[in-house]
DNA sequence: CTGAAAGCGCTAACAG
DNA sequence: CTGTTAGCGCTTTCAG
């Protein structure tokens, strides 16, 4: 490459990267030869020189769960005009995973950690703070953050929705979700509904807990399953929106009035849901937003190393949809 | 780190690559001066001393398509037990964007490159041919690949599709689907769609191409308007399952008889179909298959540098499930 | 505006 | 079994 276009390594260098005042003249002509050459330059000598690497780290459980691909634009677009890329590792919801795709990472030195969740196994937690280079849990904020965090209260959001579902006059709810062990957010938010529920006196009167298959079949054969087995059930929370799909879908099948007879909700506000016959009652997990601004504190930290810690609650709209009665 | 254990850096990285002899007592010492140090080796040193990068460029259009999570998980599983990793950058179905991430990419000169489709710029094309790496373009066969490639022939299955609606007698045929310019295999299936109709002297009686929003509410809303604009069609083709399982949602909530009436068929067999009130008529891509397959040629092409380029065409299977009828 | 020297943190290749 | 010596291909820094 510097023998092609006749100067110095250095001046290629700086023209390939606009640094430094290089002529004109020999601009051209180093991008001439650069572009005849199919010369690549190699990131992995420049980054161990410059000890710059322009790589974020996003760690997640898993692409099936449509809430990520979103997080996931709202990363990409926010960085869509910062020199910063961002670079998916999935874990499968598992803290052994976890670790590994987080010391893998780590290892390439990224620029930033965006993380989804505040639970980590111990050697997880010791790599993050020790990283140095910011980090970013996100999707929940119910814990103690390692540096910043951006999400919502899952507590919360069960708990509102408990509220609301308990203010609309429903007394003999249902609970169908995955299984727990797996998904801390969604026990977070069962954990605020029951408490909502037991706040006005009442408790979760059946429920069912499902792993693997296709949420959509899944929903419809527990909420079969389950009003059959407790048929004076008037209300049914769903722990996503898939599934909650699949109930109402089933409900209507059957002829069942929604939600005079039984009322329903979900949680995600996934856009898919918009199409069905009536609108599932959910929750907004901001999403795309949480991935906006997870973005953004990496890159403030850039321009400023000093810049503190931030922990950044958003708040779920909750949609009542035509599936949960108005009070 | 090579002083806290008291042995050479040479050795330090013995242990922790588990290359070379080394005596077990050393090796002890190391491992306990590394996790107490919480010591993550420098891969960019290491990448660059030993020109070997562990990782695997995976670039596909999208997230929101549900099919390349899918691709995607079966190259992880297929490189879980080497030493590869999946490293995925996205494009929009932008060639520039293409461009931009395929030259991203290989500046960090990975082991191998997967890439969707066969359609890229000259620019691009350039660069995968002079990358010192296997390269697999995958999802389609219809076309010349740069070196491996693996996929279906999207041609023939909007053939085989367009030949079962024809055999099971319907003859007033609508196409609804994705804007072309984005998505070239859905054109290329509408190409063998509308040729296998052309073959039994059938026209496309109606179609209508969309872009953006939930493609479920888009599949409800086109259907409606393509039925009371050419109420005599008895078939409709949907570029893809959502739309189509949208479409279907209309129909049975018009009470019109699926698939006797009018038939219905979509394309990919996502999972979510499962759950609709009626199996949707679809055709599998073998996303899964082709994910696996593609990575065990980037495997296989590191065991044996010499290997030649593969081109593998797999074979969709029809479903008919419930919307279209038998012959 | 351009070049030369030094070195980023590791590993290949060779010696002991 | 362990250590030493050279780089890997760039960028930083300092001189022209």
């Amino acid at each position: 490459m510097s023998e092609a276009s006749g100067v110095s390594e250095m001046t290629v260098s700086r023209v390939l990267r606009n640094k430094g005042d290089v002529s004109e003249a020999t601009r051209e002509r180093v991008r001439e030869a650069a572009k005849a050459l199919g010369y690549v330059p190699n990131k992995i000598a420049g980054a161990l020189a410059s000890s710059r690497v322009n790589l974020v780290a996003v760690v997640i459980p898993s692409f099936k769960n449509l809430v990520f691909p979103e997080v996931l634009s709202g990363i990409s677009e926010a960085l869509e005009d910062s020199e910063l890329q961002p670079v998916v590792g999935l874990t499968d919801y598992l803290p052994e995973k976890e670790e590994k795709v987080l010391f893998e990472m780590l290892s390439w030195r990224p620029s930033g950690v965006i993380v989804a969740g505040l639970e980590h196994s111990e050697a997880s937690r010791a790599m993050l703070a020790r990283a140095d280079c910011p980090v970013v849990e996100i999707m929940d904020t119910d814990g103690e953050p390692i540096d910043n965090c951006v999400g919502i209260s899952h507590r919360r959001a069960g708990r509102i929705m408990g509220e609301s579902i308990v203010e609309a006059g429903y007394r003999r709810v249902g609970f169908i979700g995955t299984k727990m062990p797996l998904d801390y957010r969604a026990r977070k938010r069962f954990e605020g509904f029951t408490r909502a529920l037991a706040k006005a006196g009442l408790e979760i009167a059946d429920s069912e807990f499902y792993s693997g298959g296709s949420a959509l079949a899944k929903g419809r054969e527990l909420t079969q399953a389950m009003l059959s087995r407790t048929p004076d059930l008037d209300f049914i929370y769903y722990s996503n929106d898939m599934i909650g799909a699949g109930g109402l879908i089933h409900l209507l099948d059957q002829g069942i009035d929604v939600p005079g007879q039984v009322g329903l909700a979900g949680f995600n506000g996934v856009d898919l849901i918009d199409g069905l016959p009536q609108r599932l009652a959910t929750m907004d997990a901001c999403r795309r937003q949480i991935g906006e601004r997870a973005a953004r504190l990496v890159l403030a930290r850039q321009e400023d190393p000093s810049a503190e810690a931030v922990k950044e609650e958003l708040t779920p709209t909750l949609s009542t949809g035509e599936t949960l009665l108005r009070t």
